[in-house]
DNA sequence: AATGAATGAGCCTTCATTCAT
DNA sequence: GATGAATGAAGGCTCATTCAT
């Protein structure tokens, strides 16, 4: 039951006023260089709060890191629009859609995705809890994917790294981002421009993988 | 005039032992978290001598990654092998082949290529610099080749979105070790497949890049 | 409310005992030569209290400053004693004797006298503050004593002088005490002559204004 | 012998450009808060001269006020302009103008002024050896002027008493500088009035010990 | 449920000094 | 006679955490 029974627009509540406080925090500095008492202020909530809720600070992390990613996924489901009679290409639009969208999209806050940029160059426990839920899934979806667009014609090992080239391609984009507006400037990501990268990754990985396949069927 | 003029194997100085130490720690454990008090132990050096050196910790760091991309540039040029009579493809072959050395080769340390990693993802002012006098330099010799492939056929944004699709599955690799290897295992980085990668990488990418510009041509 | 509703000598809190050991060791030793552990430590406080209450070393320094001299001029107001029918004579009388008791008073700590003494010689931004609260206020009642005292003989340019000799034959006695030491032994300071120092400076104080007045009157 | 036996003009010794430059820095910050690395550095020496020509810190700073002392009474003797037929009233104002000089005058650095100010308020063993050699002599030839200004009225302890109040009234322009120029502006010490200052505090002085003595005399 | 005061560990930096040359 | 490299001690400050309320 509420503590405010009475008043169902109860201000949110402590805990999640420093989820999103949090979030932001990690994401700007990193977890060494994010203090509590930054989060806590921002959150408008005392620095006693952060244990008081999440015990440490390295829990309130992993909490804001798994809460964020449900939140992230929910929102771009990888098999937005699709049907079951889509075809392969169209899965792999699909997919490539919703990866890019994750991170590019204007509405909503960013910080998930570089909190996960920052949690693959230097992972915590959390990782791995990261890795079974949302990317092991996603990961053998893609599988499927680039299976289906070989025609069969690909060993297991050969699938990986098509579906690591692919993964590549759609990650550099945010994790590099302070590179590439370096080199090319900041419009790419002013004008959050999903659907040309969407259309040239789907269009160059489709086309390397038909024709790798088509070489592979020719050798035998 | 040296301190030790018959003797080219001098003993390695305090500032060079910082560098290194400074070098692995740093790449390990990030610029916050890594304690000048470590760096110096490591060097077998006082704590004092960071600062006697290099003035503080800010300007050691920035002092690592400089002399740090001196180094494994001049050990892994992007032109190694080539004459010039080699085509494009052995260009890109030479060029992907150089970026995977630089950090899967087994000799040497892979600092480096870690601490970059760091920097592109939470830059400090240091960034600047390197883009400016390694990563642009690099860019645009990978724009020419991606040019040379295409046969003419790519406007500028065209190359550019290609280009990064290469340097995005290269990068991939190392800045995602971490989540590669819990879905994949370790054997990828304990073997250092320098040479499996880079053919598929090289492969999969002159395919794209090959049978996108056909497309265009025919378009025409 | 108070957390000591039914005890007005509460248990001093940290703060203000670091504000008293503070002042005794800034008095001491200086200000840089003066350290925030021993600070902390005489005031049995964590060496962290200082950070939290005050920000910085600094900003402790001139609490110490500030909040001393509001006490001492509480304890010795420089109209003692007196009422709307005192002469000058015994206005400057009270003005001397508040004075020298200020510092040379055997009851309470000297600290804040030695450390005004400090600041004068090596100001700190917190001068400007003394200055302006307390310095300036008894400066300008000093000015009216002595006008007062001339018979309104006097030049502005001449009250000023009179009235510097007399804060000077004062602070003498506070701000070179180890040289009067030196010279004349301890035993005044040991016994604090408060009477008998204030009786000669007002004596040759007034001596002094009364003839120099008389004189200029026979002038005109 | 000279290392430059061939050249007059040879440059000012390490060793004096360092007292110089050690006089100037600790007058301006005080003994804690000058480094020896600022000394050494204005002087144009190594940072380890310091401790290769004074052995350490310390004994720099014994050194500068010893040699400062000595420079600054040859300058401005007590007995400058006076005869064997000089009054008490003149020898009184030349030894008024030759100490108000000393820091007033515009010739020359007024570091050890400045330094000997310091030196009162937080006494080294060096100020022994000042009190000793030039406070004293000063103070016993001002006891003599002053018991001479008496007639013979006075006691040991009432001529002590009028030296301190001239001593405290001249000192006072000097250690309290700061304040005055807070109260004050800074003109007086723009335009270096030594005669008026002088003048003023002479017969602010002799009017005060003529009178008393006068009603000791009538009180008899 | 929540807070402000207080803590102790640890960090970066500075400093006077020394040592080998 | 003089120096640049290197050192160890210590200083101010920050931080995550805890405790009494």
């Amino acid at each position: 039951m509420s503590a405010h029974p009475l008043n169902d627009t109860a201000p949110i509540q402590t805990r999640d006023r420093l989820l999103d406080s949090a979030g932001e925090i990690f994401a700007e500095r990193g977890f060494h260089a994010a203090t509590v008492r930054d989060i806590s202020d921002r959150a408008h909530a005392n620095i006693a709060s952060i244990n008081y809720h999440f015990g440490d600070k390295e829990r309130l992390y992993a909490e804001v890191l798994k809460s964020g990613a449900k939140k992230v996924l929910d929102r771009f489901p990888p098999d937005q629009g699709l049907n079951e009679y889509s075809t392969f290409e169209e899965q792999l639009q699909a997919f490539v859609s919703s990866f890019i969208s994750r991170f590019l999209d204007p509405s909503g806050p960013d910080w998930h995705a570089r909190l996960c940029a920052r949690e693959m160059i230097e992972p915590t426990e959390a990782l791995d809890e990261l890795v079974r839920d949302v990317i092991r899934p996603l990961s053998e979806r893609l599988h499927l994917i680039v299976r289906g667009l070989s025609g069969g014609q690909f060993s297991d090992e050969r699938v990986r790294l098509c579906a690591l080239s692919i993964i590549g391609q759609m990650l550099f984009y945010h994790h590099n981002r302070p590179v590439i507006e370096r080199l090319y400037g900041k419009q790419l990501y002013v004008n959050r421009e999903v659907e040309r990268v969407t259309r040239h990754i789907t269009e160059f990985s489709i086309q390397a993988i038909r024709h790798i396949a088509k070489s592979k069927a020719q050798e035998k």
